[in-house]
DNA sequence: AGCCTCCTAATTTTT
DNA sequence: TTAGGAGGCT
């Protein structure tokens, strides 16, 4: 094992010996702010608790305060408390929140953070155990694409029909149940063609050789090392006293061992979260994990947060109605203590343009504060949805009308083009034997080496077994690339040289040394040069990327943290609408959130539904299916964002990759309470016919009159008007569900004549599930989900 | 080596 | 529809 450092978070030192008087002693007004739940949360301080805390009920200030308690009660010091979390985010919040509790800066807690965080500290300890050295390097999802294609060619593997990205899923998800490829189950064989088990094989080796690791292995070696090193094990369950976790229903299968075995000792460990907010199913969360915790830790006090204080009653009773559907749970009823509160808001669209324009006119209504409502921030604003490509309407809209709106989401700083270069010029000034950042810029700026150059310096470091940048400098000491090229070569490796020189002989001095070797590599001036409207924003980001090198000491720091640490806050000072997926939304609560696009088929999507996962109930009923389960939870996170108005809304058609199609209301919608929702009047679909009771929107869609008739014969429709139905006239006995009929939903027969967008014409020769046989007349018999089929009668007349 | 055109596939994402 | 990748052409 290494040696420990003098800064060493393990560093020994006498524990006090605590007496109960010393305990009482201490004043705890942290605990007067809890209620009672919370509070039997906090002071179960030994043994197992899982802590079930439903969405706003103060779950964050629960286990803060929980930290808090055990150190100033001194039964833990701060690096006796192992406290992990999913994001960086969540982990800074708690380390401000236990100290502002303590009313000090907590110095210390360094066993507070991430999984993967924990875990490389933990690996670099331990790295000559899986056989990498203590200053591996952790690659990037883009570089692990870019190793697997590099095996996939070279096991002669036609890369269109086994792209790398698949391989890379799988591979992924074996780490994530932590198999490595000597305890692959027989099950897997015949992954990826058959082929995927060797090639996890080939990948993990060619990851030793590179002294690398992906994110995966981080926690899957740390697995490894506890399951093989009884020792090492040992030493961390009694270090670790007590054991904290974030958002447990979250953990994937080598999350929950990792947790496990540095549990077992002592079984101190605290566990938070929310099986009915359990999204991450599809990248290898076990909702298992929490819904077995009693098992797992026989004993186990069960605390159950359930009072809410975040919502209205009827936003709650909304959410509260929805994620009743699912069969999996624990079982939680939020309640508040609040009164009054609107509605949940619904409200059906003409198609999805009219969606955005409806909630930015919406939007610009709650700010300036009309309808009896004071005026709003932006900032206290957000729409949710489903999948990314929601949201290019809204912003289209929000544009024209010149509504400020930020997009959470999308590449994070670390993984945008320039940072990924700017990053392997570092990685290679620091060590030259990183092959991966070699491969990345030795054409970047452009020096005229292309395939043919790069598979000649490859293959002169194959032969003499060194890395390609000794297998370049061979090329240009022989003059093996000759020309531009050559010339280029050989200014790189100098350039390389020098830069690695000047970082030992002063390492210090690496803020100013990463400029110099942005300057004096071609990189900066690649984007001086470049005319694209991105480029000006890429220099601005290299800045940031120098000036975030400021609070390392020096470059090998920086590199060995910051695939870990560079997330992407936006300070933004503007008041702007807030534009994310639910899934980004998790965690978070704003004044007011839009939920569009409640349309079967996009939410719940049909990918999740087709998935086909399903379980067996527990009373013998029949089946669950897990894809839409995870859905609607999804849209119980949605709900529960909402501190004071929630909007729901849906469209009766939507272009779906670039073809109209008709839509139909969210079968959520059909569960949420019709007691708690009040169904609004879509403009241009009710009353005194389009644009008769809101104004006037411009140019009418309906213009056409055969398309207005469409519209009005389209199942979505036809559950609208029975959504109006329904509000005109409730029905006192049946609150629950605002249930339609649903004959009007259209489905296909043998022999039918049906359209595709790409086969064309064809007839409906059988029907397996939701997927339909059809003979193409033009394109022969392909199997096509029913989704992307119409009746042929409605091919020439889709709206619009 | 670099540009251009054709083809294909198409949730959700943290580290 | 559109974006990204691969392969072909100059």
């Amino acid at each position: 094992m290494s040696e420990f450092d003098e800064n060493d978070a393990f560093e020994a030192a006498a524990r006090p010996s605590l007496s109960a008087q010393a305990m009482a002693a201490r004043p705890m007004p942290y605990l007067d702010g809890l209620n009672p739940a919370q509070r039997e949360a906090v002071e179960v301080l030994n043994g197992p608790v899982l802590m079930l805390a439903g969405a706003g009920t103060g779950k964050t200030k629960a286990l803060t305060t929980r930290i808090a308690h055990l150190l100033n009660t001194g039964q833990a010091r701060t690096n006796e408390i192992l406290a992990v979390t999913f994001t960086n985010k969540a982990a800074r919040e708690m380390k401000e929140r236990v100290a502002s509790l303590l009313g000090q800066t907590v110095e210390g807690m360094p066993w507070m953070g991430t999984f993967h965080s924990i875990c490389v500290k933990l690996l670099r300890r331990h790295a000559e155990l899986v056989g990498l050295k203590t200053n591996f390097t952790i690659l990037d999802t883009d570089d692990q694409i870019r190793l697997m294609k590099q095996l996939i060619a070279a096991n002669n593997i036609d890369e269109k029909r086994w792209p790398a990205r698949l391989l890379a899923g799988v591979i992924d998800n074996w780490k994530n149940r932590a198999w490595t490829p000597e305890v692959l189950p027989a099950s897997e064989a015949n992954a990826f063609n058959g082929r995927g088990p060797e090639l996890y094989a080939q990948y993990q080796a060619r990851l030793k050789t590179l002294n690398a690791c992906d994110f995966g292995d981080l926690l899957m070696h740390m697995v490894t090392i506890f399951q093989k090193h009884d020792d090492i094990l040992k030493q961390y369950q009694s270090w670790f006293r007590y054991i904290l976790v974030d958002e447990y229903q979250d953990t994937n299968v080598a999350q929950y061992l990792w947790l496990r075995l540095l549990a077992a000792g002592h079984k101190n460990i605290c566990c938070v979260g929310d099986d009915d907010q359990s999204i991450y199913g599809w990248r290898g969360a076990e909702v298992g994990n929490i819904l077995r915790f009693e098992k797992d830790f026989p004993g186990a006090k069960v605390v159950r947060l359930e009072q809410n204080y975040r919502s209205t009653a009827h936003i709650l009773a909304a959410a509260s109605g929805v994620i009743a559907g699912n069969e999996d749970r624990l079982g939680k009823e939020l309640w508040t203590a609040a009164e009054g509160g609107e509605k949940v808001r619904l409200i059906g669209h003409w198609d999805g343009d009219e969606e955005a324009r409806w909630v930015g006119e919406e939007i610009e209504a709650m700010q300036s504060g009309t309808r009896g409502r004071a005026p709003m921030s932006l900032d206290d604003m957000a729409i949710l949805v489903r999948a990314s490509h929601q949201m290019r309407a809204f912003e289209d809209r929000f544009l024209t009308i010149g509504l400020p709106y930020r997009v959470i989401g999308g590449p994070r700083f670390y993984e945008r083009l320039e940072i990924r270069d700017a990053m392997a010029y570092f990685r290679l000034a620091v060590s030259q034997d990183d092959d991966l950042a070699f491969e990345r810029i030795v054409n970047t700026p452009r020096r005229g080496l292309g395939d043919k150059a790069v598979q000649t310096i490859q293959g002169l470091a194959r032969q003499n077994g060194v890395s390609l940048v000794e297998g370049a400098r061979i090329a240009v000491d022989t003059g093996a690339i000759k020309g531009k090229g050559g010339k280029g070569l050989a200014e790189l490796v100098m350039g390389l040289d020098r830069w690695h020189a000047q970082l030992r002989a002063e390492a210090d001095t690496h803020v100013e040394m990463a400029e110099v070797i942005l300057e004096e590599s071609g990189y900066t001036d690649m984007w001086l040069n470049d005319k694209t409207p991105e480029a000006p924003g890429r220099l601005e980001n290299l800045k940031e990327l120098v000036k975030a090198l400021e609070s390392f000491e020096n470059l090998q720091g920086f590199l060995e943290h910051i695939s870990l640490i560079m997330d992407n806050d936006t300070d933004d000072a503007e008041e702007k609408v807030t534009i994310m997926t639910l899934h980004g939304a998790k965690g978070l609560e704003y004044p007011a959130v839009f939920l569009p696009g409640w349309e079967d088929g996009l939410f719940p999507s049909q990918r999740s539904m087709d998935e086909g996962k399903v379980k067996e109930t527990g009373n013998g009923s029949g089946l669950v299916n897990l894809g839409l389960e995870e859905e609607r939870r999804l849209a119980y996170v949605g709900i529960t964002r909402a501190e004071e108005i929630c909007t729901i809304s849906f469209a009766a058609n939507r272009r779906v990759y670039g073809q109209w199609q008709s839509q139909l209301p969210s079968r959520f919608v059909d569960e949420l309470p019709a007691d708690h929702v009040e169904v609004l009047t879509a403009p241009g679909l009710y009353g005194g016919g389009y644009g008769g009771a809101a104004g006037d929107f411009g140019a009418s869609p309906l213009e056409d009159k055969a398309s207005r008739v469409d519209a009005y014969n389209s199942p979505g429709w036809k559950r609208m008007q029975a959504q109006g139905a329904l509000r005109s006239k409730p029905s006192p006995n049946e609150s629950r569900g605002l249930v339609i009929d649903l004959e009007a939903v259209s489905s296909f027969t043998q022999g039918d004549r049906v359209f595709h967008t790409k086969f064309g014409y064809g007839t409906v020769m059988g029907i397996e599930g939701d997927k339909l046989d059809i003979e193409f007349d033009k394109a022969g018999a392909k199997k096509v989900v029913s989704k992307f089929i119409v009746p042929a009668a409605q091919a020439g007349d889709v709206p619009f």
